[in-house]
DNA sequence: CTAAACCTTGAACCTAACTTCAAGGTCAAG
DNA sequence: CTTGACCTTGAAGTTAGGTTCAAGGTTTAG
């Protein structure tokens, strides 16, 4: 299999699986005479793991830790769950951050559309009294 | 006001201050006989303005289009409004996308927790089958 | 037999918002 | 009068996950 064939068989751009293999997430392949990489079906099910595996949220990096843990004979799953154990608090925060974020824009944006006609032509100065914007001057400072 | 008193008054370091004069967010400063930028007052609102602004979740890019305006004589509101609300769109989709995976990330956890023990000693292996992680392998491809 | 469509490599480029570095000038304290 | 803390510039490095490019070799269809 040529690395068009792996790149259609896993939908992934052969760009992207030569630097897999650069990173070391691939095996180095075999050789053509011509040097041309040559793979097999156990290729294509790697790439499909690490598609899998960025579905989960996982970088590059802990995927070849987890490459790497199974080719020095460990199972990775512990760490796998570790892993992912992680990643869940990094988006719960993640999440909260952003509804945090979400209500004070939308109460902003309220404010702003209550005062703000949709008229372009309409005398936005009477309302935008700030050195460059009152509405952003507005916002609190901190947090 | 050097350098350093406009980044301990705005609580930005020298070096963004800088950036930011090279992309057009803050006005080339005068500058003292030995060429060291000299600071007013209104550096310091510009500043915060920015911190302000960027608290809105808006790029240095869309700071620099409302300055451009306000700048050109045109009051920016109209355009914060509408920046504010592609990015409460963009907020709200990027929440549900979150959540959605926090969820599947969520059940997959609790599966990998019931089935492994935190016991670093256990027979994994039983568990993990497949030819990296089993668990990894059993995750669906798309979406 | 030639032109298109591949393949190879290494290096450079992309986004965003900075930070760091190198090499040099300035200024205040002791 | 020197040491150390600052200032200047332009360029390069950072992160992550790739993409694009240049220059050259190969393969295949017509």
């Amino acid at each position: 299999m040529l690395i068009r064939d792996l790149s259609r068989a896993a939908g992934v751009p052969a760009s992207t699986i030569r630097y897999y293999e650069r990173l070391g997430l691939l095996q180095a392949p075999q050789r053509s005479a011509a040097q041309y990489r040559l793979y097999g079906t156990a290729d294509v099910e790697r790439l499909r793991f690490i598609q899998k595996a960025k579905r989960l949220g996982l970088s590059l990096t802990e995927i070849g830790q987890l490459i790497a843990l199974r080719a020095g004979g460990t199972a990775p799953c512990q760490q796998l769950k570790a892993m992912v154990s992680s990643h869940l608090q990094q988006l719960d925060q993640q999440i909260a951050e952003l509804q945090a974020l979400r209500q004070e824009l939308a109460t902003y944006h309220s404010n702003l559309a209550a005062q703000l006609t949709d008229d372009a032509t309409a005398p936005t100065e009477t309302f935008c009294q700030g050195t460059i914007c009152g509405f952003i001057e507005q916002v609190s400072y901190d947090a």
